[in-house]
RNA sequence: GCCGUUGUAGCUCAGGGGUAGAGCAACGCAUUCGUAAUGCGUGGGUCGAAGGUUCAAUUCCUUUCAACGGCACCA
């Protein structure tokens, strides 16, 4: 009877160390904190479910196991930034009324919120929304949470001119339940959960930027503008965060291009890059680096051209589909009078500049009679591409007109895809180590709407990929319907100073090329085959490459990369002759080295190397000229070190060797 | 491409309806110096471009280009 009972009214609670307690059906979050201990209940935001984040005043009503988050909890710091976010569109719908809500969700760092109004806001407006939304905390209204019927929603929504709101709502789908929660006077839909009160978020918040964002993503939908703010628990962690990122754009591969005399960009080329002597070496020493590793993958080095006519790029299938982002030349000699039309016909004929290296891959593979012998076939080229990028796309030398892909394609059969694609991965892993990556994330990007190929294809073509990670015990995320056309990929994403993420890596399956362009191999019983597609990158795009690594390392590049890896720098003009000698020796053994014996003092010199990010400095005076030896002084020490010229130069030698 | 911001000397930036200024850099002279800026001097800009308003535009207006921050895109 009493059991009976029990399983009506009461509830069994599993805290997270296992321990079990009865409370009544429908005991709120609060109340199970509140009955632990006092200190708990104060310090509690939200309460986790059976491992879902709900409110704290949401009822439960069946046994469940739940965990208590703490405002310190990461789960807690999210809720800080989606309340914030909440809160700023409280602020700005008080100081800016008719403006439309739409979304507001937290992301790394802070959040964000999109807005609709017919005036953009502006950053001169954010002491003023800081303000606002810093009386709304301080008024701590609680955030309660209601379910209500879904047209009297949308009909509320409609009636105070929330377009966007009741569009969402509409979209929701039937079994979803249209949750409102309210702070105060103000009321917005949204999932939750949310803490108790807006006092919770605290004030270590800060507005950052304005951005134009498409409502749900859409370019052809309506342009909102779109605050952004970053929040967290305490001032210090804001102040951190905020000196972090100004540290972090000193690291900005652009400013240090340019300070470090690497490369420029210019209106007359804009999105190609004009390396200067420094900033050619290291793509030199890297490419030189990428040749050996791949010379040693089993790879076989090609090169294609540039320019071919567009029934090509028909065949190949990018001509219908990517044509707009191809530059076109027309196939005519142009006219050439003064002040003329620069062609005196309408072309007939046209020719691209190649945006991607595959299809002339295919092209060098066809070429004679290819057996299963010669399977898998590695064709490898450091491949100039031109892509013809919206001008919004452009950045520095990460997203680029005119780059140059670290390209290769694998033909082999289908019993060999496994094994490529661990091979693949093991050389990609080996070579970020080499260039100082650990860091990195491997997408599995997976078929997309828009695609070529039938469903068991790309079964087929998936599971390989992803059988291949399992294999090497890679950790990797899936991204649904993020692959390319005509197969499922790899991606290795790499973030720069400032978190922005870059796919640099990439490993792609293609069942549909080879026989789009009919490529074919004989097999052991004399029938023809297709063989598969390996389309792969390490390093992706070497201008994008470079642009990471300059971040990494903040311009400071290991010294088998560094441009000039060491100064010969003279205290007086009577060491001149040694300090050539110095330099002459150095060079004889490989080291880039450079000379300085300009009329300065050493002081000046150091300072000045020092900013150049020269890694080593071998500074001679009268006192080293006599005795034959050099002062070694490293970048980032301000240790010297006295030692023999030849044993000097030796040890750098050493030091100078590529990891590979 | 879309929304917003910016554009003045090589770089960083100030200024503002009466045709421009600083620091650093460059160049010249002096200084020969021991590990992150020696001193003095000189030169340098059709104020992103085009058009308009005005007696007068770098400044105000329009258009345009580029860069920057996002969004969309990224074979």
């Amino acid at each position: 009877m009493a059991e009976a009972q029990r399983s009506v009214k009461d509830i069994t609670v599993t805290l997270p160390d296992g321990a079990k307690r009865t409370y009544a059906a429908g005991t709120t979050g609060m109340e199970i904190a509140e009955s632990i201990s006092k200190s708990l209940a104060k310090a509690v935001v939200a309460v986790k479910i059976d491992g879902a984040m709900s409110d704290l005043s949401l009822p439960i009503n069946k046994d469940v196991s739940i965990s208590l988050v703490k405002r310190e909890d990461a789960e807690g710091l999210e809720l800080i930034r989606h309340d914030c976010a909440h809160v700023l569109a409280e602020a700005v719908q008080k100081l800016y009324p008719g403006t439309q809500v739409t979304i507001g969700p937290n992301i790394e760092n802070g959040f964000f919120y999109d807005f609709f109004r017919n005036e953009p806001f502006s950053t001169e407006d954010f002491a003023a929304i800081e303000a606002e939304m810093k009386k709304i905390v301080e008024r701590g209204a609680p955030f309660t949470r209601e379910v209500w019927d879904r047209n009297e929603a949308i009909k509320f929504f409609k009636n105070k001119g929330e377009n966007f709101k009741a569009e969402l709502i509409q979209d929701l789908p039937e079994t979803e339940e249209i949750k409102i929660y309210r702070q105060g006077e103000w009321t917005d839909l949204c999932r939750g959960p949310h803490m108790p009160t807006t006092k919770h978020v605290g004030t270590a918040f800060k507005l950052m930027k304005v951005a134009g964002a498409y409502w749900r993503g859409d370019s052809n939908k309506a342009v909102l503008t779109r605050i952004y703010g970053t929040a967290w628990r305490n001032d210090k962690e804001l102040q951190d965060y905020l000196t972090q990122i100004e540290e972090a754009e000193k690291r900005d591969h652009r400013k240090l291009g340019r300070e470090l005399e690497l490369f420029h960009m210019q209106d007359e080329a804009q999105g190609s890059v004009f390396w200067h002597p420094k900033g050619w070496t290291i793509w030199v020493a890297l490419e030189a680096y990428m040749r050996r590793r791949l010379k040693d993958g089993g790879y076989l080095e090609v090169k294609t051209p540039q320019l071919m006519d567009s029934r090509f790029w028909e065949a190949s299938g990018h001509w219908g589909k990517y044509r707009e982002n191809m530059f076109v030349v027309p196939d005519v000699v142009p006219n050439t009078e003064e002040g003329g039309k620069v062609f005196k016909e309408e072309p007939k004929h046209f020719m691209a500049l190649k945006p991607m290296n595959c299809p002339a891959h295919v092209q060098i593979f066809k070429q004679g009679i290819k057996s299963y012998r010669d399977l898998p076939m590695r064709l490898a080229e450091f491949g100039c591409c031109h892509r013809n990028e919206a001008h919004g796309a452009l950045h520095g030398l990460m997203r680029v007109r005119q780059f140059t892909q670290d390209d290769a394609h694998i033909f082999c059969r289908e019993d060999q895809i496994m094994e490529e694609c661990v091979k693949f991965c093991e050389l990609t892993k080996a070579i970020y180590k080499d260039l100082g990556f650990d860091d990195y994330v491997i997408k599995l990007e997976t078929r997309p709407e828009n695609r070529i190929g039938s469903d068991a294809l790309w079964d087929k073509a998936e599971k390989g990929l992803e059988d291949a990670l399992k294999k090497l015990g890679m950790k990797y995320d899936i991204s649904p319907g993020d692959g390319a056309f005509y197969g499922p990929k790899l991606a290795f994403i790499i973030r720069d100073a400032i978190g922005r993420e870059w796919g640099c890596g990439t490993l792609q399956l293609d069942f549909n090329l080879p026989e789009r362009l009919d490529a074919l191999y004989t097999a052991e019983d004399g029938s023809r085959q297709r063989p598969v597609m390996l389309h792969r990158a390490i390093l992706g795009s070497i201008e994008r490459w470079i642009g990471i690594m300059i971040e990494n390392y903040a311009g400071k590049l290991p010294l088998w990369l560094a441009p000039v890896q060491c100064v010969v720098a003279t205290i007086t003009s009577e060491a001149d002759s040694y300090a050539e000698e110095v330099v002459r020796e150095l060079r004889a053994k490989g080291i880039r080295a450079e000379l300085d014996i300009r009329n300065e003092k050493i002081n000046y010199k150091v300072r000045e190397h020092s900013l150049q990010k020269v890694p080593y400095l071998f500074v001679v005076g009268k006192r080293e000229a006599e005795e034959r030896n050099v002062a070694i002084r490293q970048l980032g020490s301000d240790a010297q070190k006295v030692v023999n010229m030849e044993v000097a130069v030796d040890d750098l030698k050493q030091a100078a060797q590529p990891p590979y």
